[in-house]
DNA sequence: TCTAATT
């Protein structure tokens, strides 16, 4: 474009080739992409107009006014969740995660203020206070920035999954372990006690506490693998020191080698730390 | 340090 020096310019691309409709340019200097959004604005490029404009910068920490929400009651919609904080200010946008397989509430979301301010007001109202009818006090704060994908989390998510490669052929030994000489009582006093709900991510979830800030999830895979089929590990960190928080979590298929693991892990010296196992509780379903 | 989650 004749408007000047163009540092870099992108297209929106998705695989294959078909443009998104976007696109990105460039400029060394302001005044020059002033002029270009200027004249090319509104421009009509055979049966399309096209839009030009500056883009806005994310996150002017000044006036940043985005809310990560967690501790959710997961039977809050969006709609319930908007209506709790519509009291501080105008909300722009709103959103609750879900899990992707069963479509239940994770208990998370998002709000976006109209204004820092009211943002600020919301924390302060609503961080730590239990909305109408909930059992568990809900976590207000503000949301990071989604596109700092640490160099780390990537390292680790590549190291999960060859850890979970890694730990498919113990699991035919881990066959001695399935029918266990404990013996094992029924499942009477167990409801809400580690059963993940949800057909689809059923398992047994287990807690695991005391584990080493330098912690990661190939520790527990190594732990659990040769108890059963682990089907998910998950070390809790710090977001932003990326440092275990001490605990983590173990998702087994089988509720014997779940049993069997606990049974054997708990009390378990790991370097100079006594594991903790057990079933993860929910405070939800406590009586 | 005894239950996370980041569109």
């Amino acid at each position: 474009m004749g408007w000047g020096e163009v540092e870099t310019s992108r297209l929106g691309f998705k695989i294959p080739r078909q443009s998104l409709g976007y696109g990105f340019v460039n400029y060394s200097d302001p005044n020059d992409a002033d002029k270009a959004i200027n004249t090319l604005n509104g421009l009509k490029l055979q049966t399309k107009t096209i839009k030009v404009s500056a883009l806005v910068p994310v996150t002017p920490h000044l006036g940043y006014a985005n809310l990560y929400v967690s501790g959710l009651p997961k039977t809050m919609s969006q709609k319930e969740m908007e209506q709790l904080f519509s009291q501080y200010g105008r909300i722009i946008t709103s959103r609750i995660l879900v899990d992707q397989v069963t479509g239940v509430s994770r208990g998370v979301g998002f709000i976006r203020f109209d204004k820092r301010i009211e943002a600020e007001e919301a924390i302060k109202g609503l961080n730590g206070q239990k909305p109408l009818g909930a059992a568990e006090p809900i976590t207000v704060k503000f949301a990071n920035n989604p596109s700092q994908k640490t160099g780390q989390a990537l390292l680790t998510h590549l190291y999960q999954s060859s850890a979970r490669r890694y730990a498919g052929p113990l699991h035919h030994q881990t066959q001695r372990f399935r029918f266990s000489p404990i013996a094992i009582d029924g499942m009477s006093g167990l409801a809400g006690v580690g059963l993940s709900g949800g057909a689809a991510g059923a398992g047994w979830c287990i807690f695991v506490y005391n584990l080493s800030p330098e912690a990661d999830e190939s520790v527990l895979w190594q732990l659990f693998g040769p108890f059963g089929a682990v089907t998910n590990v998950k070390v809790i960190r710090d977001f932003t020191t990326n440092k275990c928080k001490g605990f983590g979590f173990v998702t087994m298929t089988n509720y014997d080698e779940a049993a069997m693991a606990i049974a054997s892990l708990n009390g378990y010296r790991l370097g100079e730390r006594v594991l903790q196992v057990s079933f993860k509780t929910s405070k939800q379903h406590k009586a």
